[in-house]
DNA sequence: ATAACATTTGGTTGTTTTACCAAATGAGAA
DNA sequence: TTCTCATTTGGTAAAACAACCAAATGTTAT
């Protein structure tokens, strides 16, 4: 790793840790509908508001949001709004942990597909 | 934000911040292109071994990698391969940040477009 | 068995992050 | 102007993180 792409990880990296708290990625996942004012969000979030104003700006630092004032509130929104993009992908890596923790469970005795017959019949047995 | 959504951003966000540091991200960049031993790994971070370990320890138990015990070494890999998919839209982040650092410079005098002319002009001048 | 190697674990220390409270700011309403 | 509302800032304490060193583990090679 050069001091280049060192730099380059470090900016990247920023990006992700953003995001990698409940609270700010929720944020981030509200404001991929639209803008919001800090009041809209912080009546879902059950925490100071100082919290959640501190929270906003550290995404806002991360360039992944940014902020407006109109009259007495402070809209933010998505600065880019791939961001619900990114999605898909995290939840294939809990899928995938998920799975594991089946299949030791399981202790390995049957095959993805098999559990996932196993557990649609489930699924089937419970909406009956 | 009620129980349910809260864990599940709290999974999310494991996954994510695990990703949130610049040599984990570099070692998962890298496991994109094939599994690597924790000495290939090493050859290019400038850390203590034990470091190194602690930190794939972090990406293992988030699971964004798996590891495997061949003989004496120890080799990972990543355990759902879209990390990489992220990363265009880390990137379009960053790029968007960029332009509003230049374009505070600018003054906003020119537009987008102009700007873009303009730094292509001068990269084929550093190129003449 | 012993040595050598690759990696992990335990322990320590300094740094960063998070949450709360209290106080400050800035805008619109009275 | 003064009051109120929405949000941010400053300060502080507790928890989490990151890096290092030293020692432990498990594996082949001698």
């Amino acid at each position: 790793m050069n001091a280049n792409e060192k730099s380059l990880m470090e900016a990247k990296a920023n990006i992700l840790k953003a995001l990698g708290h409940p609270t700010r990625l929720w944020m981030a996942e509200q404001l991929a509908g639209g803008e919001k004012c800090v009041c809209e969000l912080a009546e879902n979030i059950d925490a100071d508001f100082s919290t959640i104003s501190k929270h906003l700006t550290v995404l806002k630092q991360a360039g992944v949001v940014i902020d407006e004032k109109r009259g007495k509130q402070v809209f933010y929104r998505l600065k880019v709004p791939c961001i619900l993009n990114l999605m898909p992908c995290i939840e294939a890596v809990l899928q995938a942990t998920a799975q594991s923790h089946i299949e030791l469970v399981m202790d390995g005795r049957r095959s993805f597909s098999e559990n996932m017959v196993i557990m649609s019949n489930n699924q089937m047995e419970k909406n009956r």
